[in-house]
DNA sequence: CGGGTGCTTGATCTCTATCAACTGGTGTGG
DNA sequence: CCACACCAGTTGATAGAGATCAAGCACCCG
């Protein structure tokens, strides 16, 4: 249970792909500073520049982006054993804002240790990648979903999402989990005003689907949100059922299998 | 003008970040297939297995993700020099369909060959992994863009965003390009219906801010349709002014900068 | 006890979707 | 060469989802 920050990163990449034991533990002996923060803490304000990354060990962090009208959009929520904005690693500045939305525990890691193991261990380069790119899955369906969905759509949606991440950690029974948010803050995510968000919650537990209590959310009816959102758990890749990632690669006949592929396409 | 799609495509990483000779001449010497594409033709078809990346030699290429309501949301615009779902090189299937909105021209390398490359040349590999960052910060302000903005907003930061991207490439001059896209195609890419964006587009003209000429697009008052979009290119990453790319990395003092750093925050 | 925060409610307004029809251009086939 | 079909764009009328405004309630904490 008290795994630390990189234990648990380590956990999550490894439910998607072993890893090779030297590879592993190059990841663990990452050096880096525990920093913990309150609820309604800023992490990192926009436009900071970006030099260390940090790493979830326990809590809850929304990563937000403002716009000039003040208006706000979550963008995206991590929890423990995520990488918060290895995004930027590449940046030298955030282009938007991180934030605990409750009791965090966090662990950093500079830019630079983390692109030199990268360097020295194209595996961990890979994972670390791969990793990036579920980010970016992840971002596609949220965009999908604001600007698809209706209200009742859009939260379904959002609830399941958490739920099957929480889930894979072992933090969900029988579809109950803690959801550290004010219905403020899953309004901006879900680009909802927080009153119409507000009644559409209520619908969803009028009609049995879901109960709230506190911050605590159980999904009573996951068939029906499934069927009424168009849930489907792929896109977070939890585990590595679509994940291709061959370690040892040999030079193939690469171009032939694109000739194949090619003609046979249509 | 008739470079070759990876020679467009290393420009464009270029114009982030030089590259050394010898991984520029080892991303040009990639092997691959040229295949063009009428207007209208489907590209990759969702849940296709992914084997190779194509990169825009020319044309104009979307990506959209359909709901099982039957509703789309594109995802993502693709001109020259961009290296088309990258995205999936991790990945065995891809998540959303890839189509071409214009006659379009591309080549195709193998995921093998690309990860090989990466592998032997971290170098290669940093600046691929860069390009698939600058997409999800893409797909992160798309999110804010059809989360948060009315219509009149969203319009007009689509097109501040693709006349950005075409300038870059020498393709728009004084605020005029040529935008390959139906208003239907629009509308999807903005989660709006196609009525209520071709009336919206109307009052854009009737304010004198945009022309239309056939596919032509003139931005007539930029400065007005970035006030009120709250458009800022940074998000594009055309050039490096935001790119943290050591590339010669030395074992810093790492720790030590992120205790400084953590102190100081607060 | 006062004030803050988060949740709830009702009334109203408006933006955007939906439905339906019409135009003009393009292209194809007889 | 015309008839017809098709597609992209346009228009008007209507409906509805969701935003906004305003107020009240419950809970917690100093």
């Amino acid at each position: 249970m008290l795994m630390s920050a990189l234990e648990q990163f380590v956990s999550k990449l490894e439910r998607r792909r072993r890893l090779p034991d030297a590879d592993r533990d190059a990841i663990l002996l990452l050096e880096g500073v525990q920093r913990d923060y309150t609820a309604g803490e800023t992490i990192v304000v926009e436009g900071a520049s970006t030099t260390h990354c940090c790493f979830v060990a326990s809590g809850f962090i929304s990563r937000e982006k403002r716009l000039p009208s003040g208006d706000r959009q979550i963008l995206a929520f991590h929890i423990l054993g995520d990488a918060v904005d290895l995004q930027s690693l590449l940046f030298t500045t955030s282009d938007h804002r991180i934030y605990a939305n409750s009791p965090t525990s966090t662990f950093w890691v500079s830019h630079t240790d983390i692109l030199t193991l990268s360097e020295a261990r194209p595996i961990v380069a890979k994972a670390l990648w791969l990793d990036c790119l579920v980010d970016a899955a992840i971002f596609r369906e949220w965009t999908a979903n604001v600007g698809q969905r209706n209200a009742l759509e859009r939260i379904s949606h959002l609830l399941l999402e958490m739920e099957a991440r929480f889930s894979a950690l072992g933090l969900a029974t029988a579809g109950t989990f803690t959801l550290p948010l004010t219905q403020a803050a899953m309004a901006e995510a879900l680009g909802l005003s927080l009153v119409h968000l507000n009644k559409t919650l209520q619908v969803l537990r009028k009609r049995g689907w879901i109960a709230t209590n506190g911050r605590s959310v159980a999904l009573l009816d996951k068939p029906e949100l499934i069927r009424l959102s168009g849930f489907d758990v792929g896109y977070l890749h939890l585990d590595g059922e679509k994940i291709k990632w061959p370690i040892g690669l040999q030079t193939s006949t690469a171009t032939a299998a694109a000739v194949s592929l090619l003609s046979l396409e249509h």
